[in-house]
DNA sequence: CCTCCACAGGAATTTGCGGGGT
DNA sequence: ACCCCGCAAATTCCTGTGGAGG
């Protein structure tokens, strides 16, 4: 700070390792906080591939940002070193199902995780070929470079059907693959995920052990927040600073993933006002800004029209206040003024529910049946789960 | 208990694209 | 070159449903 005599700046004067604050980094093990039991029994479930046995299934359930990526993660991490001190391949493979829903495509990410080309002679496409090709190619590279593998099924409930779960569980047995064995931990934060039309003899072998992991409380957030600190310059950080981001973030949803980036935004917030530290009152506008960023990238890749269907529904909602909820087809007819305005051609009835229906799946919006009773029918009513002028906003500079 | 309405939402199918294997 | 595969978006057709009032 004190060389007067550089012509450039040398360095971030806010941030010293700006990475400890991203969202996929991966602390080393003294920087996990409050889940230490967590941890243990996640281990324990998958202790026995360190001999080359087979490993638990294992499912956990937790909200956003209770760390189950995290901890899985690292937990797989950790297996594969141990495994291999004591003469064990073993290998594991992160899937994120919101990302890679359909069977085939999860396949493929498992495969081409698990690939060395060069190793294996073995090619897996992005795309292009059957299903049951992706699956004879990665039952060989199982069988030609690993004991014990891993496949972490992250956001599982995304899958559109379990056929991989009944694929994975059956390997073994169905003699697809004598000398590997196979371990899979599915996450999901949709409790009621189980219950939810699971095959049977899938929901025996994938729920083995069961973990759930609970929101983080105000403590366990100031230490998350404290363990990261790091990440900006000595003296930065006002002292008010973490304790306050952890209070709000608890209060909300003890999602560490938000209070993480409700301090990078802090900082960031600093960086453009051109101060070299960072203050309390800097936190609300970072929360607010965090919100509407988690929104925009709900909302990125989206069509035009599942935008078209949101914005009818803003449009409504924004147009009497007391509104709560609005009825498909009122949004409907909202939505077919759009698209004449958009100039674009409206899409019919039947699609713009399952519009609204994947917007709902997205906790963008909430459903409810209602019903009006005597020959009246029955029908849903939608709502808007985010402030409306928020939602108006990420919109319309999306839409450019 | 039955009816009646205004829908919900499942099933089947089409279209068009990107990208294989041989 | 040709045919095959997966997949998303969208349509069409159709059956299912909740509950107040008869």
């Amino acid at each position: 700070m004190s060389d007067s005599d550089d012509l450039f700046v040398r360095h971030d004067p806010i941030f010293a390792q700006k990475e400890l604050l991203e969202i996929n980094h991966l602390p080393d093990e003294g920087r996990i906080v409050g889940r230490d039991e967590e941890m243990k029994n996640l281990a324990n479930a998958v202790n026995p591939a360190i001999f080359g046995q087979s490993p638990s299934n294992v499912l956990i359930y937790g909200k956003t940002g209770t760390g189950k990526s995290l901890c899985a993660k690292h937990i797989s991490q950790r297996l594969v070193d141990t495994a291999h001190e004591e003469g064990v391949d073993a290998s594991f493979a992160y899937v994120d199902c919101a990302q890679d829903s359909t069977e085939t495509q999860a396949v493929q990410t498992i495969a081409a995780a698990l690939n060395e080309q060069i190793e294996t002679n073995i090619k897996i496409p992005d795309k292009g070929i059957a299903t049951s090709t992706y699956y004879k190619r990665l039952w060989q590279i199982l069988e030609s470079r690993y004991d014990v593998v891993l496949v972490i099924l992250d956001e599982i409930d995304k899958l559109e059907d379990d056929e991989i779960l009944m694929q994975l569980s059956r390997a073994g047995e169905a003699g697809k693959v004598h000398n590997c064995k196979i371990g899979v931990i599915g996450i999901s934060n949709k409790i009621k995920y189980k219950e939810k039309q699971l095959n049977e003899r899938v929901k025996s072998s994938l729920c083995e052990r069961e973990f759930v992991f609970p929101p983080y409380d105000g403590n366990q957030l100031n230490n998350i927040m404290e363990a990261r600190r790091d990440a900006f310059r000595d003296g930065v950080l006002e002292d008010g600073v973490i304790p306050r981001a952890a209070a709000l973030a608890a209060k909300e949803h003890g999602d560490a993933r938000q209070a993480i980036d409700i301090l990078r935004y802090a900082g960031e917030i600093a960086q453009s006002r051109g101060v070299s530290k960072v203050t309390e009152e800097f936190i609300v506008d970072a929360r607010e800004q965090a919100e509407t960023d988690r929104f925009r990238e709900l909302l990125r890749g989206s069509t035009p029209h599942s935008r078209y269907v949101l914005q009818a529904l803003t449009i409504l909602s924004l147009n009497d206040g007391d509104g709560d909820g609005y009825r498909t087809s009122d949004i409907f007819e909202v939505y077919e003024e759009v698209c004449r305005q958009e100039g674009a051609n409206s899409l019919s009835l039947r699609r713009v529910r399952d519009l609204l229906k994947e917007h709902a799946f997205l906790d963008i919006t909430e459903q409810s049946r209602q019903s009006g009773g005597s020959a009246e029918g029955s029908y849903t009513e939608h709502r808007l789960l985010e402030d409306p002028e928020v939602v108006r906003d990420v919109l319309v500079d999306t839409i450019e």
